[in-house]
DNA sequence: AATGAATGAGGCTTCATTCAT
DNA sequence: CATGAATGAAGCCTCATTCAT
């Protein structure tokens, strides 16, 4: 009974801390806060996990290797490549609805060029990324797909969707600041996954070319 | 040589700020830094732009208004919905480009739920909003695209694009990790901005239904 | 010895913050000096208290506790109004002289229109006040005081001694540079509390009305 | 007529100042905010009258020359001591009505102990005290008046009516905290003034003793 | 004389981290 | 293991004062 407790409070403290940093970035969590709000003293809060460096690569760590459990198993034994990114998407879609720390953590991380992101968390990335460049290797060795470059294919999926989650206050904000116009600003992220799954599908699918611009037009210098 | 310093002291604390807020995020950045980065006393900074809050609120406005300026140029004249989305997303590339911190400032921004987003600024979001908006009504009462979100295809490029461009530190390091996989990680923004342009145009053109899947699969719980 | 260092760190620094505030005013006290003083580490300081303002919050309360006290004691059983009336400004007198610095703050309070003073404390004014109304009271229904308003009495005792406590390095001054008028400017506080209570003694007996001006004469405009 | 200008900004600068010394005390004033409220440029404060010092040595000179004089001609010509008295109270009275800041500034030159008070001051000093002096001594002469320390009868009108100006605003505070008691804590500054030399010329004048305590009671240690 | 723009010094407060018990 | 209490290092901001024009 006792084990419990023990790990517990690790625990208590990662998902403390997984809330503060989300919510604060890097530079504006506060240690104490985490403590508080793991209902732990803020010592034994550095006698169980260390120092805030090492606090935030355990919460990394935790939270990549979710994110690649769940998405090898969205994947996992569907054939059909279209489904496969359909899946894909909704599952990233759940993730961030789920755990809506996750993408503040992602986003903020990336503006900070990874600079905490410790060497550990990277073999994650290569489970995670996997999972779009098999689904893109088999579509193409299928001849349902064209080639594409899976690492625009993964990051179109994840970054519309991280940005299209976070935007969400200010999607709102924006909504009443606009009212006039009559925009559905609220639509949910389970629909955008839906409409990115779509988009990249019919993107991807082989087939006579739609009509696309020739040239990139060049912008003011 | 002159002409250099003839730049305004706001202009240079302006930069400065920039850089810093973009580099550190809100919190992290230190306004003792960014006067040293603008070869300001620091006191002066307070005199000529105000406290931290202020400053960053310039931050933001100066550079919203460049880019609403910048894509409504670039999609000015172009009749072609195809050509003129290819045109925003090179924009797009061509800004995150040239203002490296934009794209930080953006994730920054909305990760933490635009706590720190001024009023102000909405203004310059309706307009920035406005030309993917414009874009799709003229190709949908042309006949050339299918009825589509605006907000879903503004977020997808402008999410792909913001994700693709942060995340190169971290896929450089990615890179070396696995160079066993013989990926391609390094490829240009511009490309990625011709790549999305190319499946947003393919997605909404009008024609027979690509194969897509018909059913969302559930995810694990 | 060790007795001494039991006095725990709290009353230290509320000790300090009385010499501090008493000595420089709110404004001219500085958090610096009240952590030396009480032989604290600045942040301690604000670990134990809380800011500068709670801290002068501390202060008042614990001052003005004592004041109350002390007068209800004073008077306490003392049928005789005029041996009643004595006492009370013989304690406000040695309340000014064992605390130097409450004076100070009263004086300082009141210059700034009791800005800084919490709501709290007011519950102390009416301890204190009380003592002169039950007094007067008690006196009027004896027929041994003719009526006077409170606030008046109150105001007139503390008043004085008040400034008059606080003249002190003044009133030596000054008499260094009027040596040749054979002044007495440095009589005690205590003589000044007798004088004190006689004249409102003599002035609120009740008996033939001494000689008064009869017009309030009207000064230049 | 550029005389009158210039003239006018020093005067101007000293009005200011004495609000904001008045109103902020010495270390809680601004040169800025002085400046400001002087309509004057802070670099052309510092030409006109020097640093913050010497700003409120001169703050200090005109108040209390203003107040010698008005108090020597409220008092001039009265024969009668208990008339002079009043007059002297009225006229202080009256002074603190019309220049709300002399009774701040003075309460908080005495608490610092004087600390600001520069040696010139001390001249006016003498005058104003020197009205209270002989009214005394014309009084003890003409067999009015009963023996009495000038210093003590001088400081409790003046201590008496400087706390009960000042605490205005607290008793307003006040007298809402303690409605229910039914108490007068909003009467004019006048009326205190006549209580007071009503208070003073029976308690001065000479006649049988009132009743009055022989013995000083001692308080707690 | 007047003014916009510095600037050094210092004040208040917070925070990550450690220590003694 | 747990906790209250330090503590040094910074970070934000203000202010009196001066200078160049």
């Amino acid at each position: 009974m006792d084990e419990v407790t023990t790990v517990t409070v690790s625990e208590r403290i990662l998902e403390a801390a997984t809330e503060e940093f989300g919510r604060e970035g890097y530079a504006g969590a506060k240690v104490d806060a985490i403590a508080r709000r793991a209902g732990v003293n803020k010592a034994g809060l550095y006698y169980h996990v260390g120092n805030k460096e090492q606090l935030y690569e355990a919460v990394l760590r935790r939270l990549f290797d979710q994110v690649a459990g769940t998405l090898e198993n969205a994947v996992a034994g569907r054939e059909d490549p279209f489904a496969a990114l359909t899946a894909l998407a909704a599952a990233l879609a759940s993730l961030f609805t789920r755990l809506p720390m996750l993408p503040r953590i992602m986003a903020m991380e990336m503006a900070s060029g990874g600079a905490n992101m410790p060497e550990a968390v990277l073999g994650e990335f290569r489970r995670i990324f996997g999972v779009t460049r098999e689904l893109l290797a088999r579509g193409q060795a299928d001849g349902a797909l064209r080639p594409a470059e899976p690492i625009f294919v993964h990051l179109a999926l994840v970054g519309s969707l991280i940005v299209y989650s976070l935007s969400e206050p200010l999607r709102q904000r924006f909504a009443r600041a606009v009212e006039d116009m009559g925009l559905r600003l609220d639509l949910p992220l389970t629909d955008m996954a839906i409409f990115l799954a779509g988009l990249v599908g019919r993107g991807l699918a082989q087939g006579p070319d739609a009509v696309v611009a020739k040239e990139v037009p060049r912008d003011d210098p």
